[in-house]
DNA sequence: AAGCATATGTGAAATATTTCTCAAACTGTA
DNA sequence: TACAGTTTGAGAAATATTTCACATATGCTT
């Protein structure tokens, strides 16, 4: 086990097996084993096992894994054992869909502001939350010391956006607009572009194929 | 330049590509170079590179790339030279904000087909594409052929719904539902889920900082 | 035309990540 | 207690990916 310096690659890896394991519980599965979970999720029981390593030894030979055992240190690594104010910036439609999704409340997150810059959604309510004037991003989010936001507004203007945010006191952005943002060394951003995801996979679905598949 | 065989880490990159040179050309830009558009991605200029070396020669010593004939060889190789239909299913808060965005068309991809098992849903409309039942899967999608879905039902649901698609002929799958999913062998799938981006970031995060951190 | 600055494409080297293996530990059975 | 069947954790080996470094080519300036 060496705690320092952990890949992110491996970092990324944890939230999925959180995922898997909290199904798990859900089914009031009580142990689990490397191999199982690695079933689960299509990866290898050695991968799991080695990124697991790096942070404890959880298991025990011959049984496998408690799962809740398993999940409570997941969420300690991940700094998951407390609650995360979130942010959502734009009230559009993907704030929206955000804002009212009960998965994020579910797994360590509360959204607990939004904000808009179009004054003809300023006041209007989302599942209980007022959404406030973006002039106020900056007084809102030092106020409550907000430390993650999720970004939902056009491309152009999601830059400028990230500046106020960043100068705000956020340290995590997710953003879900087609574009790489600059921010500081301190910043972790992360972007969701499904688009990128479709044409992914259009690079593997050659058009030859396309022609031949008919339907009966 | 070695055709085959080309790592799938390559491939998630040049959609990534694909946006940023598509957001020189709007710029009216007419050439860049591995440099600049890495600055720009926050990625090496050897990365760039070596990416495009799989698949050919694009640039000119002393000059760079020629922005709009990279976006045409990204597109083709990509298979993105031609529209592909996509069809959403379920059509929730997710469904919804996906099929109104304008994003998929401006980028490759219409969807021409939406899909919701409540029957209170079905018949309704959303950017003038009317709701189906969810019984009509299998048979439109054969009708129509179409060979990439997004999936945005929940979690305890989408297994069976990716049976039935599958069986449909789908090819590519873009899951926003927080489970692993099951398919063959011939079929791609690529998940969406913020909560797990959230959580890779709050390992980052450290609460000491917070604790420290006060509003001005 | 020569010199300088710039930028590609690519082997080779350096790193990073995954997989292989297996000793050791645990469970259950008899 | 002995034995068979599991499964972990981790060093070593195998792969994969990124970065380095440079020969070579192009454009621009003088
Ligand atoms: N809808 C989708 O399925 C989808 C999918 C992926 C990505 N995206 C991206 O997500 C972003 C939002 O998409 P959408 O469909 O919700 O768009 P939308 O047009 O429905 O909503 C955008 C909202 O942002 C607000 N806004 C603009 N500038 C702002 C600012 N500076 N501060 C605060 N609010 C501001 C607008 O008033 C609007 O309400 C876009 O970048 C889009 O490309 C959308
Ligand atoms: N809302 C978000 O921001 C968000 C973000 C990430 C992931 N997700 C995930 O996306 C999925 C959808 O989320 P949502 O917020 O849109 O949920 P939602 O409850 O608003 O919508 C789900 C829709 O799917 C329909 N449905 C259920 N079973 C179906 C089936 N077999 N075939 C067709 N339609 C079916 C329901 O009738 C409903 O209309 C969920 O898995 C959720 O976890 C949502």
């Amino acid at each position: 086990m060496s705690v320092d310096n952990i890949p992110k690659i491996v970092i990324s890896r944890l939230p999925v097996y959180l995922r898997a394991l909290n199904r798990m519980v859900q089914n009031s599965q009580l142990v689990t084993s490397s191999h199982e979970l690695g079933k689960a999720l299509g990866i290898s029981s050695a991968q799991i096992r080695k990124d697991l390593s790096h942070f404890g030894e959880f298991g025990k030979q011959g049984t496998g894994y408690q799962v809740e055992f398993l999940i409570t240190q997941l969420r300690q690594i991940l700094n998951l054992d407390r609650e995360w104010e979130v942010a959502v910036i734009g009230s559009g439609d993907i704030g929206h869909a955000i804002t009212r999704y009960q998965g994020f409340a579910d797994r360590g997150f509360r959204v607990t502001a939004i904000f808009d810059s179009d004054p003809s959604k300023v006041g209007t309510k989302i599942n209980g939350l007022e959404v406030q004037p973006a002039d106020d991003i900056i007084k809102v989010l030092r106020e409550r010391n907000i430390q993650i936001a999720m970004l939902a507004i056009p491309a152009e203007y999601a830059q400028s956006a990230t500046d106020t945010i960043v100068e705000a006191g956020v340290r995590a952005i997710l953003s879900y607009a087609p574009i790489s943002l600059n921010v500081p060394d301190h910043v972790k951003v992360r972007y969701i572009d499904p688009v990128t995801h479709l044409q992914s996979m259009t690079f593997y679905l050659s058009t030859e194929d396309d022609l031949l598949t008919q339907p009966l």
